[in-house]
RNA sequence: GGCCCUGUCGUCUAGUGGUCUAGGACACUUGGUUCUCAUCCAAGAGAUCGUGAGUCCAAAUCUCACCGGGGCCA
């Protein structure tokens, strides 16, 4: 193979919200480009005018930018229209494609059975919609370079299919072909739904005289409870799964290795050493489950490794000594950013506490603890002295403290809470 | 229905004919640390490599069939 500059393109289209699988696209696109030190493109397509959603492009790149993604070009398939009208004239001209005038067809009755070949394709139209003429009894094939296998076909399952719509507006079909010709990608990555209409690409390469580039078709996401992974099923998007309070590096080296995996099996990964280490041939070739458990033992992985200062920034609360002190107290216990709220409320408002929580000797062990704090003793001294059980001690504590069983470390948070505020939560209960 | 991709512990995976009585990670179980929870540490359980044939001295690794999973079909 030709020593040529690697270059790869995200080309995602400005929808709605980001999904975690396009996502991860980007990334697999980006490193293959940065791990040769080719460029890497954004191509906004967005030839669907009526899916189009407001803002679309700028929450691409936001996000984007969030996982730290730049791009060497940016561009957008809809100021490009004129390309697309031309190569799909020019494909008519040269009798590879044809005006077609068929109205829009309605599913049919049976489903299946469909006609692959257009009516309209030898009347010789001179407007309308532009297909694809495609010949019979031949057959396409290419070298799919994530799964590393030959795939083909005959054209005798291929369809004549929509090239340039009656709006002038170009189908996938077309755009992607010319689109990527013209930036000179070296390498297509995209999802495992598009190799279907691959043998439609290599048609349109074929007559327009491209070289074609490598082509590879990367593994879908799953649904732990089967099926493609979903919106409907679940926070799916980026931007909501940022919002539960997944930290970016921990999606970043989740996603990653749904699919791709390193020989040494290593965990962790960041961007550099993603890019650094990735190698084709870690391409996984069948479809991934999302895990959950394994993405919040990631996101435990990073949380624990911020400092302070990062974390609460994180957390976006005040740099106080408080806040300080409170954080440094539940990193090791939250997963999620999100747990913050349950985990700490008691610091900011007084509990609700069930005294149905408490043991059988509390009011015992509550008096004692007071009789400490006020004279600032340490109650682990206290507990010995009156040969209370460590656990039972302090668990009537926390209750009083903080309503719950499960809360950091009682001496630390009463420090915190303060000695007046300790002393009226315990005096509560006598 | 047609076409295409795919199949190693529950999950993510290592493995490309012998070193595999199949390795790692998450989850799980147990023990240790500990005022609870969590962290951390240690140990354990968990896969006859989808099934059945075949090739070979030798197969998770090659071939075929079947079955399962996934995708696409103006």
């Amino acid at each position: 193979m030709s020593k040529v500059k690697i270059c790869t393109r995200f080309a995602p289209s400005p929808t709605g919200s980001m999904h975690i699988g396009n996502l991860r696209t980007a990334f697999y696109a980006y490193a293959l480009a940065k791990h040769s030190n080719g460029d890497f493109i954004l191509r906004i397509e967005d030839t669907d005018k009526k899916r189009e959603k407001e803002g679309g492009v700028e929450d691409i790149k936001r996000l984007l930018g969030i996982f730290n993604i730049k791009w060497d070009e940016f561009y957008v398939q809809s100021e490009r229209l004129d390309l697309y009208n031309k190569a799909a004239e020019r494909l008519v001209k040269e009798g590879r494609a044809f005006y077609c005038q068929c109205e829009a067809k309605n599913a049919k009755e049976d489903g299946f059975s469909k006609d692959l070949r257009d009516p309209c394709r030898d009347k010789n139209l001179t407007s309308g919609a532009i297909k694809l003429k495609v010949p019979d009894n031949e057959g396409v094939g290419f070298t799919d370079f994530v799964i590393n296998k030959k795939v083909s076909w005959s054209t005798n399952i291929v369809g004549d299919a929509t090239l340039l719509k009656t709006d002038k507006f170009p189908t996938y079909h077309l755009a992607v072909v010319v689109d990527d010709n013209d930036m000179k990608i070296s390498h297509v990555l995209r999802g495992h739904d598009w190799m279907p209409s691959t043998p439609i690409h290599l048609l349109v390469y074929k007559y327009l005289g491209f070289d074609v580039p490598q082509i590879g078709h990367l593994t879908d996401i799953m649904d732990p409870d089967g099926g493609k992974l979903s919106k409907r099923k679940g926070s799916t998007s980026v931007q909501g799964l940022l919002d539960e309070g997944y930290l970016p590096d921990a999606l970043f080296n989740f996603v990653i290795l749904l699919g791709w995996a390193p020989k040494n099996n290593q965990e962790l990964f960041n961007l550099n050493s993603f890019v650094k280490d990735f190698d084709q041939s870690g391409f996984q070739k069948s479809n991934p489950v999302f895990n959950r458990d394994k993405l919040d033992w990631f996101n435990g992985q990073y949380i624990r490794k911020l400092s302070i200062e990062e974390l609460i920034n994180k957390l976006n609360l005040e740099n106080t000594s408080k806040n300080k002190s409170i954080v440094s107290l539940i990193q090791d216990r939250i997963k999620k950013l999100s747990d913050f709220n349950s985990l700490t409320s008691f610091f900011f408002e007084k509990p609700e506490v069930d005294t149905k929580l408490f043991g059988e000797n509390y009011k015992k062990h509550l008096r004692k603890a007071i009789e400490g704090i006020q004279s600032e003793r340490d109650l682990m001294e206290v507990v010995k002295e009156n040969d209370f059980k460590t656990g039972d001690f302090f668990m009537d504590l926390r209750i009083a403290i903080t309503g719950v069983k499960f809360t950091p470390p009682i001496n630390e948070s009463i420090a915190i809470l303060g000695k007046e505020e300790g002393l009226a939560r315990l005096n509560k209960f006598i």
